[in-house]
DNA sequence: GCCAACGTTGGC
DNA sequence: GCCAACGTTGGC
């Protein structure tokens, strides 16, 4: 079982439009970085990840599962390498959890979130994990 | 194969 | 709206 961070930009796709999609889910398409398609060619059915808005919120709003493995993203060319994986909305953070707050939290200074801000799809430790549940007031 | 130039992302 | 960081492109 692994966790990871998924950002997107509210304007473009948001936590709402992902709720919308209910237990359906939605391709998360359009990916066209390297690093970020490999994390998604680890994940598998079941995993957890954050669902982070960039740009004006930079928060983490809510926690979404992994319901369909790596397959080729129908978004792009067909002989292309690009990938992408199925998800569907699990919860909606009590408490959303901003960059200010990673930020000031030294536990999760290490956070790729942080190191690397630009990587759209990212792995989070069990014990990142944990504490940003916590601090989102999670109820699983 | 190297590296400068350029475009894009995302925090501030 | 600005700018730093990063990835990609293209000339050599």
């Amino acid at each position: 079982m692994a966790y990871w961070l998924m950002k997107s930009e509210p304007s473009t796709w948001s936590w709402q439009d992902q709720l919308a999609k209910g237990e359906a889910g939605e391709p998360w398409d359009g990916v066209r970085n390297h690093q970020a398609k490999n994390y998604m060619q680890e994940m598998k059915k079941g995993d957890l990840a954050f669902f982070y808005h960039s740009q004006k919120d930079r928060e983490i709003v809510g926690i979404v599962e992994i319901i369909e493995e790596a397959m080729p993203d129908p978004t792009a060319a067909p002989d292309s390498p690009w990938e992408c994986v199925t998800i569907a909305a699990r919860e909606t953070l009590d408490a959303p959890v901003t960059l200010a707050q990673i930020k000031d939290t030294p536990d999760l200074a290490e956070m790729v979130l942080v190191k690397n801000s630009r990587l759209s799809v990212q792995p989070v430790t069990s014990d990142q994990w944990a504490l940003i549940c916590k601090m989102g007031q999670a109820g699983a």
